[in-house]
DNA sequence: GTTTTTTACTTAAACGTTTTCGTAAATAAA
DNA sequence: TTTATTTACGAAAACGTTTAAGTAAAAAAC
């Protein structure tokens, strides 16, 4: 078995202390450009690689960051996770992704698992069965984290989000406006500020409208695919409505297959508009309106937030781009 | 600041050694029921968490595996990374995700910075711009990998792929007995065996059904969608076909795209089949006929393939399942 | 009753870095 | 010239764990 290049292999080699070595290749001022460009370029013929347990151990730095969320298979957070990726890219950081598919059990555990030095910071999108406030109040004292999209209230906690309130406002009104006058909301995210947003927004637009007030379709604490359609068809059979505001893009298969099911007429007799990033959305049948985030922005967003507070440097909010989703009307939701 | 609890923290308070928590914490033979159990109940109420990075600099052992997909954008891979993860969270091992975005370079960079022990072992669906059989050569003599669906042919190399001739074979069949005369091949894969295969069970049905062979249509280089949408129209204005077989998710949505610009009928004037995991592929209008592969269980094989090298058990490649896609038909390839 | 084996621990040396502190030489300031 | 500062490096101590080797006491074997 071939022996391990390390810092001292090329200490040995160039006479030097080890010490200088890894100021070297981490390019410390005390070093002469001379002795630099030495180290580098024998660390680059033995094809030197730093082990990062010792590196890690040593400095308390792990060049790695977490991301959580629920799911990779679904659009939005696919596109976010490019976003963060091509960010950790440029700050040479790794990234370990951890799907809780909604259990917050699992969210727990992982964060857990988190704390003790595996990553410098911590990306997270919390479960929707979640409201753990405790936990995560205690964990943005251990480490650094930023919340996108999907965020718990927390005063001090970093959350990068979208203007849900607006957008849900918007499709709610662009609804009435096509002549829905039951207008039903079916609610993925409610013990979350993400999602009661977005319902504020839809209650604000249905009173804007003159329309009655309705309870928001809960069907949150699932993911069986069963019991969300389950809950869907119930909802479409028990209220009647001529319109549904999907507050998540898992709710759009389902309503279709609903839809078709009880021989419901789109964009006829109900008319759907759901937040989405599905890029299959203009080939449906009919043609899905959505409201689409900028789901790669976002990411963007989120970890350069996340690198700002890891070094340590005043993270301004208010700097932050406002990200802002987009209404795209299709056949889902046209005058017919 | 609060005092990190380590292994020596519980041996002080337990009055024992360092060495004998250590121990019983990994459940060690040497250990008494009694002290374990001493050792647990004091690491449980201290919040004890192991320290990766000095576990994994002493013991070689990383508690990590590394995922290198194309995009986890695609429902194939997000499929696979599910059923990977499952099987990872019972080893109690944590998922580095990397995405190439088909870029070779990438793929080189990630497993380099791999090999210095950042991960146990690796899973790996090559990028299609790859053909760099000498550098994963290297590879797999260093670290354990598993190539899983979009595989090299290298002798030794463990790979999990699904019966991509036989499955391109039958669809090939399918469409020409809806009543295509002239077929041609989206080749998305086409230095990969993976594409290799299909692009054989594709031929061979034709030539059984006494069909012209064609030329595959390469659209392998890219990644840009316009330039993959430019290759499709190129091809179907060029070849005039009235069937399509598409090798990979990626080319289904500029198909239909393709088709809509040009006032082509599908399924009457053209008919498609593709392998695709699409969760929307019934919805769709019309509804795509897929090939649909057993991602889910890919990810799972492949991981446990993976876990029984790390360890050391002979794997018997045998016993692993046959995996066996599933032709769909729907709309997209009816008789009209 | 003596020897061997087993049990349940302890000691101490790694693993490969980073970083603090020290220092000699070179340079600048006085 | 003397003193202060800067430059460029080295020695050595961590970081928190695992593990090889050692050991006393208890149990088993003879």
């Amino acid at each position: 078995m071939k022996r391990n290049v390390t810092v001292k292999t090329l200490a040995e080699q160039l006479n030097i202390s080890i010490a200088t070595v890894s100021k070297a290749l981490s390019d410390s001022h005390e070093i002469s450009a001379e002795t630099k460009q030495r180290v580098l370029d024998l660390a680059r013929t033995l094809n030197y690689e730093r082990n990062p347990a010792a590196s890690n151990l040593r400095s308390h730095r792990t060049s790695t960051i977490a991301v959580i969320i629920p799911d990779v298979a679904n659009n939005f957070f696919s596109l976010a996770i490019k976003g963060i990726e091509e960010i950790a890219r440029t700050h040479n950081h790794h990234v370990l992704i951890y799907q809780t598919h909604e259990d917050s059990a699992a969210e727990i555990a992982f964060t857990n698992s988190l704390i003790s030095g595996r990553v410098d910071g911590i990306l997270i999108s919390v479960t929707r069965s979640a409201g753990n406030l405790a936990h995560f109040q205690s964990l943005i004292r251990q480490i650094p984290v930023v919340f996108f999209d999907r965020s718990i209230e927390i005063p001090d906690a970093f959350s990068i989000t979208t203007d849900d309130y607006e957008s849900a406002y918007q499709a709610t009104r662009h609804l009435a406006e096509k002549g829905c006058r039951k207008i039903i909301f079916l609610q993925g995210l409610d013990r979350l500020a993400t999602g009661q947003r977005r319902l504020r927004g839809y209650l604000d637009a249905l009173n804007d409208s003159g329309l009655e007030q309705l309870q928001p379709v809960a069907l949150a604490a699932n993911t069986d695919p069963q019991l969300i359609r389950d809950g869907i068809r119930q909802a479409i059979i028990g209220e009647k409505p001529d319109g549904v505001l999907s507050s998540i893009e898992e709710f759009v298969v389902p309503c279709y297959y609903v839809c078709r099911e009880l021989g419901i007429d789109m964009p006829g007799a109900l008319k759907l508009v759901s937040f989405s990033n599905l890029p299959t959305a203009p080939l449906l049948h009919p043609a899905l309106s959505t409201i689409t985030q900028p789901a790669f922005e976002m990411g963007r967003v989120a970890a350069s937030c996340l690198f700002q507070i890891l070094h340590k440097r005043e993270v301004d909010l208010l700097s932050l781009p406002g990200l802002h989703s987009q209404l795209i009307e299709r056949e889902s939701s046209a005058l017919v």
